[in-house]
RNA sequence: GGUCCCGUAGCUCAGCUGGAUAGAGCGUUUGCCUCCUAAGCAAAUGGUCGGGUGUUCGAAUCACCUCGGGAUCGCCA
């Protein structure tokens, strides 16, 4: 393999500078300001402060001692910044060979040796993929692509978290409404959706009575429904509520719990009534009381032993499964495999785990439930000192007052074995940060457990949350936006361009889709993971404004250039396969750009994969794109003056194909001849 | 109150293992299709990098303090 300029003469002068002096800092190179300065600049302030010298000094020996190749044609020193130039004639000829000698240019092995789990997504199947989650879905895709191409063997996980408490009224909803034969018409899990907002909002209306009825309230006299607040109680609670002494701690929060039902109810039966009302008669007449059917129905299926609640459970789930992977391969991400929780919990693993945890001491007891001593193992084990952790680390509740477990029993068993499944070397859980505490003690239990290798491999790859721009995202009121929404009217922009183009019915969709999958995935994968952002719908699915086309367009655009080669009598392939040992030229500096840029991509992908920053490969592959677009309009390749020149451009234009179908790769994104 | 994350142009965001004059897109103003796809290009406009102190030859970048915003901190996941 032939290397790379920047990275060649880095080693060039770094192993000059170790042999000579023996230097420990690292030396650093960047690019200078202005062209004219040069194209590569090493700031040799560090190393000349360690030697104790000047750093004209260095930089003069350097010049003086080290005989640069002839890809290096200038070497100038600037206040201490050692600037060189570089031949262009020879570089770009380097490392368009380079390109084109690679099948995937930027492929390497660098993490060949390493067996990699990514598990993104693992949405709580009560309803359909929102943008909230769909981040994690689109970073951890991403995250998995990269590991991929750079030579590691990738494994994708998805968590199915079917044992919630949650999903319980959303089993009973929907077994209600089956038997009653009520016909759906739309997706599975955005169908779910409903239900499970629907019955979750009877579930609290009702606890709210409870509570009310407990203040004194009359629950019997004014109520109709136990599962509505209808106008008698919209009149007689806020009454009760008054009347009740000021002193009185519930009162407030009761009326805050209060009005926040009113709201969501008023919210739901303006949003889905049909489905609201029809699932609202039914259990006020086919379920006596919905939250002690609620609480049975999980215990029987934490316990697995009743076939009948089981095969509920599955069925709803499944469903909503199923909607998740359609959606998200709609954008093409894949998942190998899917752990289920339920399964975890059966294994009856969680209770010898606990024996353990019990054993060592490291869980507190209060009344019925348990808590996992975090805090205290992070300190005995030497996970504070390994973290550099100096702060309290609270303890969480593993076990309810109930004495049922709670999700992060299963966790933690289903974390021993994770790794095992794949033979992983690491494991990358993409996860929202507010799941850092819980990750966290996740591998404090296996410390605990005396699992600190295990522990140590497992990674929270964390992403902050997703808001709307003009809106709530509440799964409880049915409020999000989807992908599969954003999915449609990202299509319907792009068809408003298609249209007056000259494309088939057939060819038009095709484009619309697939442009529309990568704009919105670009989008998402564009923004900072540790940025909480404002999601905006219009620009998400704006063509104009999305830089996901962008980056298609600019690949259609350097295809269409070799497409139409033949017509202007210019055998593409006859230039890519010449062995000729003449060196291509550079004029303007639109291709001179560009080629550098070109030189950057293996190292950025190095770099993205190290950092753990997928989305800096979208903001790369942006940089490169538009390059090549100011390229595209300052340097005509077909048309070029002289042979010479075309023979280079072609080089180019075939060179930045070659790199865009690799950045497509590791983002997913598909590549399209034209549009 | 403790912890974590964020605060860069009117808006949405890059840049952060310290490096030279702070970078895009959108917006507003103007040009460019007789020439490889105008989903593009060129130009103008726009910034006390939240504030302060420190470390340094050099700070948007590192440390400390402070002010804003978000998340989380015992029974939902």
């Amino acid at each position: 393999m032939i290397s790379r300029p920047y990275d060649e003469i880095k080693l060039l002068i770094e192993n000059y500078l170790k042999k000579e002096f023996s230097t420990k800092s690292d030396l650093i190179w960047s690019k200078p300001p202005s062209v004219e300065l040069g194209d590569i600049s090493f700031p040799l302030f560090n190393i000349a402060k360690e030697l104790k010298i000047k750093p004209e000094e260095l930089s003069e020996k350097i010049i003086a001692e080290i005989s640069f190749p002839d890809i290096v044609e200038k070497v100038n020193l600037q206040g201490g910044f050692l600037n060189l130039t570089f031949n262009r004639s020879i570089f770009v000829t380097q490392v368009l060979q380079t390109i084109l000698e690679q099948t995937k240019y930027g492929q390497n092995s660098s993490l060949s040796s390493e067996r990699i789990i990514v598990e993104h997504t693992s949405s709580n199947p009560t309803g359909p993929l929102h943008i909230g989650n769909f981040r994690g879905s689109v970073l951890g895709d991403v995250l998995g692509r990269l590991f991929s191409f750079l030579g590691a063997a990738v494994n994708v996980r998805y968590y199915v978290n079917d044992l919630g408490r949650q999903i319980a009224p959303l089993v009973i909803g929907y077994f209600l409404l089956k038997e009653a034969k009520y016909k759906i018409e739309e997706k599975g899990d955005l169908w779910l959706g409903k239900v499970y907002a629907s019955m979750y909002t009877f579930l609290e209306i009702q606890q709210l009575k409870q509570k009310l009825s407990m203040l004194g309230w009359k629950i019997k006299d004014s109520s109709v429904s136990l599962y509505r607040l209808d106008d008698t109680d919209l009149k007689t609670v806020p009454e009760f509520l008054n009347s009740l002494p000021k002193e009185n701690e519930e009162k407030d929060n009761t009326h805050k719990w209060f009005m926040k039902l009113t709201r969501i109810q008023s919210s739901l039966i303006e949003r889905i009534p049909e489905v609201y009302e029809k699932l609202n008669k039914l259990t006020s007449s086919k379920i006596e009381n919905l939250e002690s059917t609620t609480n049975q129905y999980v215990k029987n299926y934490q316990e697995g032993k009743d076939k009948l609640i089981v095969e509920k459970f599955r069925e709803v789930t499944k469903i909503a499964l199923d909607g998740h992977v359609e959606t998200l391969n709609l954008f093409a991400i894949f998942h190998d495999d899917f752990d289920w929780e339920s399964d975890v919990a059966w294994s009856g693993e969680v209770q010898t785990m606990l024996a353990e945890l019990e054993d060592k001491k490291y869980l507190r007891h209060d009344e019925k439930a348990r808590l996992l001593k975090n805090d205290i193992i992070a300190e005995e084990l030497g996970y504070k000192t390994k973290y550099s952790i100096s702060y309290e680390i609270p303890d969480t509740i593993i076990i309810n007052s109930e004495g049922i477990t709670l999700y992060p029993c299963r966790d933690i068993v289903y974390h021993l074995h994770k790794l095992e499944k794949f033979n992983a070397s690491q494991c990358y859980n993409v996860i929202a940060k507010m799941q850092q505490l819980p990750q966290l003690s996740v591998r404090l239990a296996l410390y605990g457990l005396n699992r600190t290798d295990t522990a140590d491999r497992i990674h929270h790859f964390d992403y902050e949350y997703v808001s709307l721009i003009g809106r709530k995202m509440a799964g409880r009121e049915f409020d999000y936006v989807t992908p599969d929404e954003l999915f449609v009217l990202a299509q319907e922009e792009i068809k408003t361009i298609i249209e007056e183009r000259n494309y088939s019915e057939e060819e038009q969709q095709n484009i619309a889709n697939k442009i529309a999958a990568s704009s919105i995935k670009y989008h998402i994968l564009k923004m900072d993971p540790q940025k909480s952002v404002a999601f905006d719908v219009k620009k998400a699915v704006d063509p104009n404004e999305n830089s996901g086309s962008f980056l298609q367009y600019s690949y259609a655009r350097a295809l269409s250039i070799l497409s139409r080669s033949s017509k202007h009598d210019i055998n593409v392939q006859k230039i890519l396969e010449s062995t000729e040992k003449e060196n291509l030229i550079i004029e303007k500096q639109a291709e001179w750009e560009l080629v550098k840029l070109m030189e950057e991509l293996p190292s950025i992908l190095i770099k993205a994969a190290k950092s753990l920053r997928p989305d800096s490969v979208a903001n790369f592959s942006y940089s490169l794109a538009s390059s090549f677009h100011k390229f595209y309009d300052a340097c005509p390749v077909l048309k070029a003056e002289t042979p010479e020149l075309i023979k280079s451009r072609v080089r180019i234009v075939f060179s930045i194909s070659k790199c865009l179908e690799s950045l497509f790769e590791v983002m997913g994104i598909e590549a399209l001849e034209k549009m």
